[in-house]
DNA sequence: CGACCATTTGATATGGATCAAGCGATGTGG
DNA sequence: CCACATCGCTTGATCCATATCAAATGGTCG
């Protein structure tokens, strides 16, 4: 389910800011409104960007390296969201208050955007409005086609997560992982066992193979798609 | 964490469209671009309301019954995404296609907005372009915390459930439920049978009481809210 | 080289699924 | 008005996929 909608959150951002890249933004601030909204910002790997309930005044578009948004359960459970990498846009989700913490997995660049001057800015010109909406709504198809997994076995919600980090990650056939096994695991709802354990099972029937534990080569997408049901 | 975002989907809808009731369309159908914009429509019990595939030309608003947009597995695995009461709107994750199908539950009576034709106001209004945002918005938030569930036991999933359906349904501490015990295991991932175990195991520890299958008394809302995490 | 952390692999436990039967409410035909 | 079929729900018995607990392996960095 989720490789039926590969490209939708590697493709969120790149419509709206395109042409913004750091360097440009920090060397010619003229009087364009939409340069000027992007402020760039880096945080270093495990670094929190933002916190669970604080009030959501920013939105990010990732430049380099990868974010992981999640929340934690009292006792400690820990559910990832989302990642997001390059070109992605994140803190779409949030209304007033984010429901999310996000954190940077390595170390990441960002464009740091005022969500008031982006509100401000899309009012005057419906053509931002309308980008603005456009990426909240494939946001909400991806996160729906995500809910599918909890009817879904280990390795069918393996096949899902590589198939769809494959086709975000354009190299094609090859993934190198920016994230542990533990953020896998927390993301797909299973434990950090089971992905290895599963991830070997896919190895040893020829869909996979892993020439390290965080690359990973799609051998059978055919095989990993019927998994995908 | 369902609880957290109560009111959210029953909200949805509310801001937009105010006003517009079924026979007040039906009977005095001027100019008002926004009122010439819903049109009512009546779909039976189980009847669908559009199919998942299908181009996503109208959005939809419930004024009356309840309506569940669903997904398949092509082995026959279901999983419900959303159930949408009168008030919320409902179609808004489909950019282009419809991901999930959508049934009438119970006989329902909606609203059927043209996409293109409320696109095309917003484009003119920007308040209509912020509404529909925020509409947007909150439905994606609220999906985001359905994927808590991933990692919650089957009395947290239900908890969950039961505060979250008290609280759309005002009628505080009881609820008419219009869905069947499959409706519900679909929507939490889990089956009939443990549906029906857990909802006698939470009446047995007195968090609910259950005087008919369909009728729900939430008798200790605080244990409730502490299995909700 | 040695310490540390991530990952894999093994052994066992368990929550929820599956299979199966019973029960109660609703509706239908005699 | 009652017998009976049907359907939705509950309850019981067993099974299994994944979790949990535990240890070994491997890779990285000082």
């Amino acid at each position: 389910m989720l490789a039926q909608t590969p490209l939708q959150t590697s493709v969120l951002g790149q419509e709206l800011l395109t042409g913004i890249q750091p360097v440009h933004v920090a060397r010619s601030s003229n009087g364009d409104p939409i340069e000027l909204m992007g402020a760039p910002m880096q945080f270093a790997r495990n670094e929190e960007i933002y916190g669970d309930g604080e009030s959501a005044d920013y939105l990010y578009k990732v430049i380099s390296g990868t974010v992981r948004t999640y929340k934690v359960l009292n006792d400690g459970r820990r559910q990832i969201g989302a990642f997001y990498l390059p070109g992605d846009m994140f803190g779409l989700e949030n209304s007033t208050d984010h429901a999310f913490s996000a954190e940077a997995i390595t170390n990441v660049k960002v464009l740091v955007i005022k969500r008031s001057a982006l509100t401000a800015l899309a009012s005057r010109d419906n053509t931002v409005a309308q980008q603005l909406l456009r990426m909240t709504t494939r946001e909400l198809a991806r996160v729906q086609n995500q809910s599918m997994l909890l009817i879904k076995t280990a390795q069918e919600r393996l096949a899902a997560f590589l198939l769809e980090m494959a086709d975000r990650a354009h190299r094609n056939n090859e993934v190198e992982l920016s994230m542990s096994r533990q953020d896998i695991a927390d993301y797909l709802g299973l434990t950090i066992e089971t992905v290895s354990r599963t991830l070997t099972l896919l190895e040893n029937s020829a869909a996979i193979a892993l020439p390290t534990s965080r690359r990973i080569v799609l051998r059978n997408r055919a095989a990993l798609r019927r998994l995908n049901s």
